[in-house]
RNA sequence: GGCGCUAUGGUGCAACGGUUAGCACGUGGCCCUUUCAAGGCCAAAAUGCGGGUUCGAUUCCCGCUAGCGCUACCA
C-alpha cells in the first residue's frame, strides 16, 4: 500500500487506527466506546482496524481477562482487521528503543528511588497529602548529567526532556496545544530491572509510541483522560523521528454523580448490558450519540446510518453523564422498529438459553415464529421478556402469574364462565380473530357480564399474565387447541385458587 | 497545591454574532383503550456568575466559580 502526504504532513493514504485496551478490568462502557469510536472511523474512512492489548504492567495484569473483553467487542459487533496483537510480545522492540534512545542522549539511566524522585519528599497518593505538600516543581535529577556507572541493567531509563521549548500537537477534536516542556517530567521509558530479572519492563509512554509508529497508526482516538500525556508522545516521536498521528481525544463517560463512571456506579462492563438483553445495536446507538453528534435531528440511527455520518469533528469536548434510561428507551425503540428480520436472531438466541426453542420455528413454522414476535414486541423492554413474561407463547409449561390472578380472577362466576367459553371455542370451525371476539362477546352478553371481565380473566388463563397483546390476536397466535386446553385447565386452576 | 480541559433544561445533543434558544430521553397531564405497552396531543424545564468587544452575544475575549483530567519505574 503506499502512502501520500496531504498538506498537514499527515499520512492520507490509508487511515489506520487501533483500540488498545489493557487488560486489567472487563470492558468497560467507556472503553467500549472509545471502540465503537475507532470502529466507526476506520468503517467511514475504509481504513483499518487494529486491535492490541495493552499488558506492560506485569502487576495489574490479568490474562484470563484478555477474552472477556474480546467477547465484549464481538457482541458490540466490532471487528478487527489485525491483530490482537499483544505489547508483552514486543517487549524487545520497545527495550531497544528505549537504548537507543538512551545510546543517542535523548535519553539517560537513573538510579534515584522512584518516591524520592517524585518531587523531593515521598507523597502519598491523596488529596490532602498533595494539599500539604504544596505548590510541585518538576524537578530534573542529578542522573540526568549522566552518571557513567549506569546501564539497563542497574538503573531506569528516563527521557530527557529538552528544556527552554514547548511542545506542540494537534487534537482533531481539542485543536491545538501546547505546552512549556519545563511542565514536562523526565518520564520514564524503561523500568529498572526488578531483583533477579536481567531487563527492565517498558512503560506505557514507550509501548504506545514504538507500537503506534511501527504498526503505522494514522489517528490515535482515545479517551480524553490522555491528553495531558500526549505532550510526552509527541515528543517521543520527534526524537525518534517519526511524523506524529493525529490525535483526537473523546471526552469521558460519567455517572449520574458526574464522576468518572466506575464499578460504584452499578453495572459499567459490557457484559452486564449483554447479559440483561439489551440488543448490541440499540446499544451502539446510544453509545454513539453520547459525545458525538451528526450535526442534524437524528436519534434513532442503524448502525450503517452512523458509520456513513462520522467524523471527527462531530464529536464533543464535554464529559457525558451515562443515562441508563434512554439507553432502555433506545433498545425499547429497536424492539420495536427494527425490521422483523433482523429482530428475529436476537429472540432466537434468547429462547435457546431459555431451553425453550424448537427448530421447526426456523423450519415450517417459521412464518408463525415471525408473527408471534411481530405481536409480542411492542410490550417487550429488554430480551428474556421473551422467555419470562411471553413464555406462554413458546411453551405449555407455565405459571399463572399471581398479581394477574388477584387482578383478574376476583369474580366467582368467573370459573364456570371460562368452561363455557372452552366450549364455545372448541366448536369454531374456523379459527380468526373475528370469530374469536364474537364467540366471546356473545358469551358476556347470554352471562349477562361486561365483555371486559371476560376478556381479562380469559387472558390470565391462557397465557398466565394480566399483561398481554390483544386478546384475539394472541389467541390466534396460540391457536384453538391450546387456546380450549388452556381454558379447562384454567377451570381447574380456578376452582383451587 | 501545580498544569490543563470543559461549561445550553434533570440527561444527551442542536443553534457555529441576529431564532419566540430547536430536538430527543426523562417528568407531569390529556386522548385512545380489553390488560399493559405503543401511538397522538399538550405542559413544566436551560444559555453558571461578572466584566468586556459589538448595532447586536448562547456564540468572540478576560476574570471568577464549579466539574473533570493529568500530576506513578499504572495504563
Amino acid at each position: 500500500m503506499t502512502t501520500s502526504s496531504n498538506a498537514l504532513g499527515t499520512p492520507s493514504g490509508g487511515v489506520r487506527v487501533r483500540f488498545a485496551p489493557s487488560p486489567t478490568g472487563y470492558l468497560h462502557v467507556g472503553g467500549a466506546r472509545t471502540a465503537l469510536f475507532n470502529w466507526f472511523f476506520a468503517r467511514r474512512q475504509g481504513g483499518v482496524m487494529i486491535l492490541r492489548v495493552e499488558d506492560t504492567d506485569v502487576e495489574r495484569n490479568r490474562p484470563e481477562l484478555v477474552e472477556g473483553i474480546l467477547d465484549g467487542l464481538r457482541w458490540l459487533g466490532i471487528d478487527w482487521d489485525e491483530g490482537p496483537y499483544f505489547q508483552s510480545e514486543r517487549l524487545d522492540l520497545h527495550r531497544a528503543a528505549a537504548e537507543k534512545l538512551a545510546a543517542s542522549g535523548a535519553a539517560y539511566f537513573c538510579d534515584c528511588p522512584p518516591e524520592k524522585y517524585a518531587g523531593g519528599d515521598a507523597v502519598e497518593e491523596t488529596d490532602d497529602a498533595r494539599k500539604e505538600a504544596g505548590p510541585r516543581r518538576v524537578t530534573r535529577c542529578a542522573c540526568r548529567t549522566g552518571k557513567p556507572a549506569l546501564t539497563a541493567q542497574n538503573a531506569a531509563i528516563r527521557f530527557r526532556v529538552p528544556l527552554g521549548t514547548t511542545t506542540k500537537f494537534d487534537d482533531a477534536v481539542f485543536g491545538p496545544r501546547e505546552v512549556a516542556n519545563e511542565e514536562i517530567e523526565d518520564f520514564v521509558l524503561l523500568r529498572s530491572p526488578k531483583e533477579g530479572q536481567t531487563h527492565g519492563a517498558p512503560t506505557y509512554q514507550l509501548s504506545v509510541v514504538v507500537d503506534d509508529i511501527d504498526m503505522r497508526i494514522t489517528h490515535v482516538i482515545r479517551g480524553s483522560d490522555h491528553i495531558s500525556n500526549t505532550p510526552k508522545q509527541a515528543l517521543l516521536y520527534r526524537a525518534m523521528g517519526a511524523a506524529p498521528p493525529i490525535f483526537a481525544h473523546v471526552p469521558l463517560i460519567l455517572g449520574p454523580d458526574r464522576t468518572r463512571l466506575s464499578k460504584r456506579h452499578g453495572a459499567t462492563s459490557v457484559g452486564s448490558y449483554r447479559d440483561e438483553g439489551f440488543l448490541p445495536e440499540a446499544f451502539r446507538n446510544f453509545l454513539a450519540l453520547l459525545g458525538w453528534s451528526p450535526g442534524e435531528d437524528a436519534q434513532f440511527l442503524r448502525t450503517s446510518e452512523i458509520v456513513s455520518r462520522f467524523s471527527l469533528e462531530g464529536v464533543s469536548r464535554t464529559n457525558g453523564v451515562f443515562d441508563r434510561a434512554k439507553l432502555e428507551w433506545y433498545n425499547t425503540e429497536y424492539l420495536q422498529k427494527l425490521p422483523i428480520g433482523d429482530l428475529l436472531p436476537a429472540v432466537q438466541s434468547e429462547l435457546e438459553r431459555a431451553g425453550l426453542w424448537q427448530p421447526e420455528w426456523a423450519g415450517a413454522k417459521r412464518e408463525w415464529f415471525s408473527k408471534t414476535v411481530d405481536l409480542l414486541r411492542p410490550r417487550t423492554r429488554l430480551l428474556p421478556d421473551f422467555s419470562t413474561w411471553a413464555r406462554a407463547f413458546f411453551s405449555d409449561s407455565f405459571d399463572y402469574d399471581p398479581k394477574a390472578r388477584e387482578k383478574f380472577w376476583k369474580d366467582e362466576r368467573l370459573g364456570a364462565m371460562l368452561g363455557k367459553l372452552a366450549d364455545g371455542l372448541a366448536a369454531l370451525s374456523d379459527w380468526n380473530h373475528d370469530a374469536c371476539d364474537h364467540a366471546l362477546r356473545e358469551l358476556a352478553a347470554t352471562e349477562e357480564v361486561k365483555a371486559g371481565l371476560l376478556i381479562n380473566g380469559t387472558r390470565v388463563a391462557i397465557v398466565g399474565q394480566a399483561v398481554a397483546p390483544p386478546l384475539f390476536d394472541t389467541m390466534v397466535a396460540l391457536g384453538q387447541e391450546r387456546v380450549v386446553s388452556r381454558l379447562r385447565r384454567a377451570v381447574e386452576a380456578f376452582g383451587a385458587r
